[in-house]
DNA sequence: ATTGGCACTCAGGGCGGACGAGTGCCAGCG
DNA sequence: CGCTGGCACTCGTCCGCCCTGAGTGCCAAT
């Protein structure tokens, strides 16, 4: 059984090894911190720790290096955030300054965590699947070509071309938009996406002109209304990766592949679980799954129009979770608040 | 002076070292290829090339490498483009597909063409400032709150939230898109942007609310325009950087720099010349400017709606440039095309 | 101009010993 | 019973050494 000073050993372990990036013996521990204790004790201790494979040691007489268990165990009883120092906080109000547009706020909000972590910052996007469509736009750019522009209440927009069979003049669009805009405005998302559905699936007898545009139209929006399903990641601070290279053993492939598929992460993203603090983390094996074994994320929830997204940092296991836990906190009660005034203001 | 031979030597160490990343010597160079003279004049040859500084030995007693004056002199007269296999131009075909938008045709480019080369592939937007404004719509997100989309006949739309004074009603609206309207579309990038500006610094004794609005609005386009005025790259492929990583000898961490920055490699990109087929190449050290000195981009024009923009390939100095340029080439033809159709059928 | 020969250089690999950080274990102590 | 100092042991790392081999530059001969 390991005792409370075995944790306490656990913590200085994890600690040292961040900090130094070696091994640690049972001799810096007693030098580093003030156990009362002699190094022979903590050996005993660390014999107990690698018992329960919470530590382990990369060669027979070396020192010891936490196991990816024993980061879960560090960041779930023993982690204690560290606060930002004031300047980090100026930076973040700084940072984010005058929000203009939601795609704005979040580039904003990205670089802001990339710089604050030194690490690969990645933010969600709101989930827009319960927003709802304030409006729908035509905008007639050829005589066969129209631009459907969607806006949902959550300032989410969004446009596509649809190029409809035969050619339409300035009433016909008229009528499109008027048919589409009582079709879905004010309608969230899932509905509108079931009305449009259902729309194109009703057959028609002897489809007019205008049926067929509008069915080629419908199914662009059916389209965008998919777009607005699936969430979005922005991701910065890819470069960051290159200095911290010897710290994934393999390489950074794993790492950039996964930056560059964004699938793979938003799944990650949104499959972890928060605690009641919605903070989370995800620790090395445990995103093996997700071609990443070498590598820890760590996010914290926020609030975005009624619903809830993540921003996240992602590093090497041998992370400071103190530090990123604490940043990703920081940085979503900021963007929470940004939001939230957006929100009354509008 | 360097003889005729002196340079098929020269090709010929450009391509072994490409091919084996390994310093060559004049034995290996007879072997692999038939020059019908003895390696110690081939030493000759070496020799001389030296003294030009157009390869070097990394060490005394080793083979040599092109420096970037050789890999310059090797792309400007020695290369033969390689053409593509079959199977590759199968690839170009097959991915670009059937296009919807000029976002998706170039992401899908970019990405034909990270396949095609296993480098970083880099694609121009078709310059805008040529382009004229077809549609200003406004929609209104809210009383005080205005959507602003410009829409170009390059098939580019932008959007940007406007954030008025006071409230607005529906007809406040109309005449602001009617005002909006009668001043822009129709007109170039150029000519739009000096008349909004024009309207801007007009000053007014007694501004109405909808006056107000009006520069609110205005200042809004005047953004857009300063948008469509700077040109936007996509890029794909990072990933691949990873497997190269000892080929760039300090680390890859520029190279990242570089695509996270974009703007340096806007400028790079705009600033290369290009030959009288569209073709171009920026080796090595010619790139210090720009903080990436170990990296080489190729480079091929493209025609877009009259204009013409440009796609590359990023890769270390020591990369195949005649596969590169080939693939670039091959590619910026389809997709000249691709554009071509599109406008027509517009 | 080309060539074969030859002495020379030097990076890289293998080997062995010294070093030292760190461990496990044990007997003794409070 | 937990803690401690001591001690033998392990093993990775560093350093100097030598050897090998690829490759060079130079030169005299053709």
């Amino acid at each position: 059984m390991v005792t409370e000073r075995g944790l306490q050993v656990l913590r200085a372990i994890v600690q040292d090894y961040v900090d130094t990036h070696e091994p640690v013996g049972s001799k810096s521990i007693v030098e580093r911190h003030a156990f009362g204790v002699s190094a022979a004790t903590i050996r005993n201790d660390m014999a107990l720790l690698e018992d329960e494979e919470l530590i382990t040691a990369p060669h027979t007489s070396s020192g010891r290096i936490p196991t990816d268990k024993g980061y879960r165990v560090f960041v779930d009883h023993l982690a204690a955030l560290r606060p930002l120092t004031p300047s980090q906080r100026a930076a973040i109000t700084s940072f984010l300054g005058e929000p203009t547009d939601l795609d704005d706020v979040l580039a904003r909000t990205v670089r802001v965590l990339t710089q604050l972590t030194g690490q690969v910052a990645i933010v969600q996007y709101p989930s827009f699947s319960r927003a709802s469509v304030t409006h729908i736009e035509l905008v007639q750019l050829a005589p066969a070509r129209l631009l459907v522009i969607l806006v949902t209440d959550t300032g989410r927009v969004s446009q596509r071309i649809a190029i409809v069979g035969g050619d339409l003049d300035e009433s016909d669009v008229a009528v499109l938009r008027a048919r589409l805009a009582a079709l879905i405005t004010g309608r969230g998302v899932q509905e509108g996406s079931e009305r449009i559905d259902a729309l194109r699936a009703q057959p028609i007898a002897e489809p007019t002109r205008l049926d067929n545009a509008l069915l080629t139209v419908s199914h662009v929006v059916a389209e965008e209304f998919e777009e607005f399903r699936q969430d979005r990641l922005v991701m910065a601070g890819a470069a960051t990766l290159a200095r911290r290279e010897q710290d994934f053993r393999g390489s950074i492939h794993p790492i950039l592949e996964a930056i560059e598929e964004q699938v793979t992460l938003l799944r990650l993203m949104s499959e972890m679980a928060s605690d009641a603090h919605g903070l989370g983390a995800s620790i090395g094996r445990e995103n093996e799954a997700f071609g990443i074994p070498e590598a820890s994320i760590v996010t914290s929830d926020y609030d975005a129009g009624g619903g809830t997204a993540r921003i996240g940092v992602m590093g090497p296991t041998r992370m400071d979770y103190p530090s990123n836990l604490a940043a990703a906190r920081a940085v979503a009660r900021y963007l929470s608040r940004l939001l939230d005034e957006d929100e009354t203001r509008r």
